[in-house]
DNA sequence: ATGCAGGCTGCAAGCGCTTGCAGGCGGTTC
DNA sequence: GAACCGCCTGCAAGCGCTTGCAGCCTGCAT
């Protein structure tokens, strides 16, 4: 394990190591029989540049840092966050880092610790990519301004930074639309997500928008309102049958409600989506999974991790153009909650079967 | 954004560098009152040394890396390794990490480019921990021997190497205790996993010493297999509605496989657990969702992933020991699959409702 | 022949920090 | 009072690699 630096391929090669390095980044002015000869010695030894010399001399590190909330606070883990599936989030970053040519590296951080850790890490990063929720957001802006930053966020939060979202508005649009095109309910409702969440708020303007564009009357606010956890959903299903003539269509401001919902409803014998559609939003695991499959928008998780770097990567190639704000396409997924018949697997009986 | 380098630190100190470096690394040989001094200057600063440099000099990078299989690989999405729950596995290990002062960095690989991604992101890291699945044996045994390096197997696999694993032997081990003991069940079968797979085996083993500790008769093989997926299950539900008798209990190798077992015998008119009582194992999120929500062994996906961290920390402080294996143990948990009647949640049917 | 671009090369100066070492000092021990 | 001791300090030599720059050597135009 003894080390393996530049000098022994240069030796090797029969070459100064400036020749070598210069071969190894691909930068023009070595002849190319001295370059295949380099390049030679470099596969024989199996070499591997040492990145930290490397960073320390360019400056470059050729990694980028990602930081996310840690689930460990129970103040976020209720569900709250519709980012918290970092697992697609980190694949989709990582993934987009390495065809780059650069490693990603993350940490996990409490709101209140986020800019510690932050700077911390970024010592050694050539930027960063934050997910909402795990710094505090004046924190994040006193970091941008020492580090190339860009803001996974639910909704847009932050002028002034560049930040990707997901279109929650085009989203609830669809689903929208799709309950009154497709199935025809004129009678829909809204179950908002936490008011003041950003995603949420997007989610009730899709809504609306699509109301309008089909001549319905559009709602102010949010016929009712939950949290966004499966409690919210409940709370909501009571609002509904305590109150609320069943309307005939309902859209969730996220799949846990909707899931919930559609749980407590079939409790009092309300079918679904015989007697009311349900659907909702981000397309978890579980929503493809329960009975009725549930109607949802699915949110690409793994593309938002990788156009957060993608952003980012500009960035560090000079781009100094005014903050951007990219918004990923969310997709629609009809399931059954809505009333559609989804083609369901082939599912024969078994025939033969015994007691003991 | 101007560098900020130790030399700010030094000036503003009054010291040379030498001595604001010992007090950073809080070694010993620097005056109290000097010492001070640096302390002050370091926070009025808001000095962060730079760790690239910081590695360069003391070959020390503070970094570990983590590998893991890329999921978009479709031969491996299928549920096939329980240790997909990258996401908690990766917190676990950037927390244990982080006390100890390390940052994580993490790459994910097909079996096949493993080695190569490993190589590469090899110069930038102290150690490694490579989950199973995302790098090929012989590779990791070449790996190890130039980088200290930590699996985290779903079995024991690789012997001469560290690794960590979940009790899945002690988890079978419970939950067959369980009904075997607690629910007086005496003809339990087990829906095995792979063949090949070695937690699979491990359960099996669990499973078998459960019985015979229970003066059960102890089969040699699993009464049926699957391989661990959703279709698995099914046909394991298959196998056991035409052929078998129905037994009273069933061990499935896995959650997947419990739950497509479940909702088979279901299809059928079968109840569960009335008519025969189901167990899973991995806990995953939906097995306490489901109706009836699972019984199954938890693992602690987090903990794995500390595990690996702190195993690895060991070795590289200096811990020259013969190879380790480090067994997490796993958590039986009782829900209602397996015939227990888990005090469900208050859920208060609403009264008043109208439809429109 | 002589001169002069270029294209290649290798030298050497760092990048920011760690660390072995020698020097300086005040305090002890005979 | 001289020889020592031990504790602090700062110097300077790197860690492995990038890169500006000067030098060298072609080839080609005078």
């Amino acid at each position: 394990m003894e080390r393996l630096t530049i000098y022994e391929v240069a030796r090797r090669a029969g070459v100064s190591i400036s020749s070598v390095s210069r071969v190894l980044q691909g930068k023009p002015g070595v002849a190319p029989a001295k370059r295949d000869r380099v390049l030679a010695a470099v596969k024989a030894l199996g070499y591997v540049p040492n990145g930290l010399a490397r960073g320390l001399a360019s400056s470059r590190h050729g990694v980028i840092g990602l930081i996310f909330p840690d689930l460990d606070d129970p103040s976020t883990e209720s569900g709250h966050d519709t980012l918290l599936y970092s697992d697609e989030i980190i694949r989709g970053a990582e993934r987009a880092a390495r065809v780059a040519g650069y490693a990603v590296i993350i940490a996990a951080t409490h709101v209140s610790g986020g800019r510690d850790i932050a700077r911390a890490i970024g010592g050694r990063v050539d930027g960063l990519v934050v997910l909402a929720g795990s710094i505090a957001e004046p924190d994040i802006a006193a970091l941008a301004e020492r580090t190339p930053v860009v803001l996974l966020a639910a909704g847009r939060r932050k002028r002034g930074i560049d930040h990707v979202t997901a279109d929650n508005e085009g989203g609830a649009y669809a689903v929208t639309e799709h309950l009154v095109g497709a199935h025809g309910y004129r009678d829909v409702i809204f179950a908002g997500g936490p008011a003041a969440a950003p995603d949420a708020r997007a989610r009730f303007v899709g809504f609306r928008k699509a109301l309008a564009a089909a001549g319905l009357p559009v709602p102010d606010r949010p016929a009712v309102r939950g949290d966004f956890s499966e409690a919210g959903g409940r709370r909501v299903a009571g609002q509904i049958l305590r109150g609320l003539a069943l309307p005939g269509a309902i859209v969730a401001g996220n799949d846990q409600m909707a899931l919930a919902l559609v749980a407590d409803l079939a409790a009092v014998g309300i079918a679904v989506p015989g007697e009311v559609a349900v659907t909702g939003f981000d397309d978890i695991q579980l929503a493809r999974l329960v009975s009725p499959p549930l109607t949802t928008v699915h949110q690409p998780m793994r593309e938002l991790g990788a156009r957060c770097v993608t952003l980012l990567l500009d960035r560090l190639s000079g781009d100094e153009g005014p903050p951007r704000a990219v918004v990923v396409p969310t997709a629609l997924v009809v399931r059954e909650s809505c009333g559609c018949r989804a083609p369901r697997p082939a599912r024969v009986p078994i025939p033969g079967r015994q007691k003991s």
